[in-house]
RNA sequence: GUGGGAUUAGCUCAGUUGGUUAGAGCACUGGUUUGUGGUGCCGGGGGUCACGGGUUCGAGCCCCGCAUCCCACCCCA
């Protein structure tokens, strides 16, 4: 027998209608939102993910399904979706055009991880992107709208909030943190010791309890912002006040990716195991640049959808459509007839075999049908389908041409 | 990539110090004496015990390997 891949999964039948339930209410959301549905390729060229998502960060150092293709291309299986919207973006000459762009899109990403709950190598996520806002209104207009998605699933959160600075503070900042790395580095992690090379700001993102009992003396980047990003996130607080969207200010919450600048977010759930990020983004102003586009404000976020389908609630599904059965044999090429003709206008279930009343209201009970339809010797004679209402348990008899 | 646990019917799981033909519930299927379901009763099908080796007279059970899932690390959505 040949098995899936390990970490890839195959999604049918109830886990599917989950992920449909997912997927429009989530479309319906954004489209409220004023955001249109773009769709990218899997495969993108490697050095994209270089680019935006960043050589230092794990995705790309070591997690990217990478290869050489017959053309000799260095590609790769997309471990994100935002650099594909913002190739996408450049590409369009959107960038030039100037204005507003709003997107929102799903699908597969590949992450080459060691499998856990909530952590497939194949998974799906929901995002959506910004571009040509600025204004802080917009950070906040994401978070209501991840914010609203979640509160139409049903799904409870914690949100997290951070700010990561912009160029004006954060080169500034990050001297002062290796300054304070400095101070202990013989006492911290070796992951650590690498990250203030790579990417000192991660450091703080540490799990090691050692690591974080030393930068708890570490200088924030939240106590360390410039006077614009300083404003900036008192003005975000103000407005999640305002909306009665509750955070907590996480100082340590630093995005895995390296693109991200000013405000930061996670939407966490205490219910699905260690995976708990169920929602992540941010402002991520500067990256239109570095893809070769004109200087580009935009902010977006990401959700992971087999993260959230877990903690779906469902709305109860009720009785849908007829079942349509025959008592004698007679009587099944009426039912098939009945049936196609039905199905102009609804859901219809034909059973094939001749059975007696009690196994047909059985089998449309099992099916889940509204009503249950059966022919017998009387209706044949009359011309007529007897009709059971299963959810009022009323009963009527209509002559076949009027059903 | 590191460490730990698990794997027996479609699903959830029992299975004694190694000993005849591997069980249950649910699900599926048929009947219930001739037209009333979801909720009665009786029956039936379905298992190379994940896979590959080894020990033994004999392995679901012990040993080794391997795959997958789960947990923690890590990472992130």
């Amino acid at each position: 027998m040949i098995n899936s891949l390990r970490g890839m999964n195959d999604i049918l039948a109830e886990d599917y209608e989950r992920f449909t339930y997912f997927i429009s209410t989530a479309t319906e959301i954004a489209k409220k939102y004023g955001f249109h549905f773009v769709q990218t390729p899997l495969l993108e060229e490697t050095a994209l993910f270089k680019r935006s998502v960043g050589e230092s960060s794990d995705i790309v150092g070591k997690e990217m399904y990478q290869f050489i293709d017959k053309g000799e291309n260095d590609v790769c299986l997309r471990p994100e979706g935002t650099a594909g919207v913002v190739r996408a973006f450049v590409q369009k000459k959107l960038d030039k055009a100037g204005g507003i762009h709003r997107f929102y899109y799903h699908g597969a990403m590949f992450r080459y991880e060691r499998p856990q709950k909530g952590r497939l190598r194949q998974f799906h996520q929901f995002g959506v992107e910004s571009f040509g806002v600025d204004s802080v209104y917009e950070d906040a207009n994401m978070i209501m709208m991840a914010s609203d998605i979640l509160a139409a699933l049903g799904i409870g959160y914690r949100l997290q909030l951070n700010s990561l600075g912009d160029q004006n503070c954060m080169p500034a900042y990050r001297d002062k943190l290796v300054k304070f790395i400095e101070s202990c580095e013989d006492a911290i992690c070796e992951d650590c010791q690498r990250r203030k090379l790579t990417n000192p700001i991660r450091v703080l993102d540490c799990k090691n309890e050692k690591c974080q009992s030393l930068y708890l003396n570490a200088p924030k980047l939240l106590y360390n912002l410039c006077e614009a990003c300083q404003s900036d996130f008192d003005k975000l607080k103000t407005i999640l006040d305002n909306n009665n969207i509750k955070y907590e200010i996480d100082t340590n919450l630093v995005r895995g990716l390296d693109y991200y600048s000013k405000t930061a977010f996670e939407f966490v759930s205490d219910n699905i195991g260690s995976q708990s990020a169920i929602t992540g983004g941010g402002r991520y102003d500067r990256l239109v640049e570095f893809l070769d586009g004109k200087a580009t404000p935009a902010v977006g976020f990401a959700m992971g959808i087999e993260r959230l389908l877990e903690l779906i609630v469902m709305p109860e599904s009720s009785r849908e459509g007829y079942y349509l059965g025959a008592m004698d044999d007679e009587a099944i090429d009426l039912i098939v007839s009945l049936a196609h003709k039905k199905r102009k206008e609804t859901k219809v279930n034909v059973e094939y075999k001749s059975k007696n009343l009690k196994n047909h209201l059985k089998g449309a009970d099992k099916v889940n049908a509204r009503f249950c339809c059966v022919i017998g010797e009387n209706e044949r004679n009359d011309g007529t389908i007897w009709i059971k209402d299963l959810e009022n348990k009323t009963e009527t008899t209509v002559k076949m041409e009027l059903f």
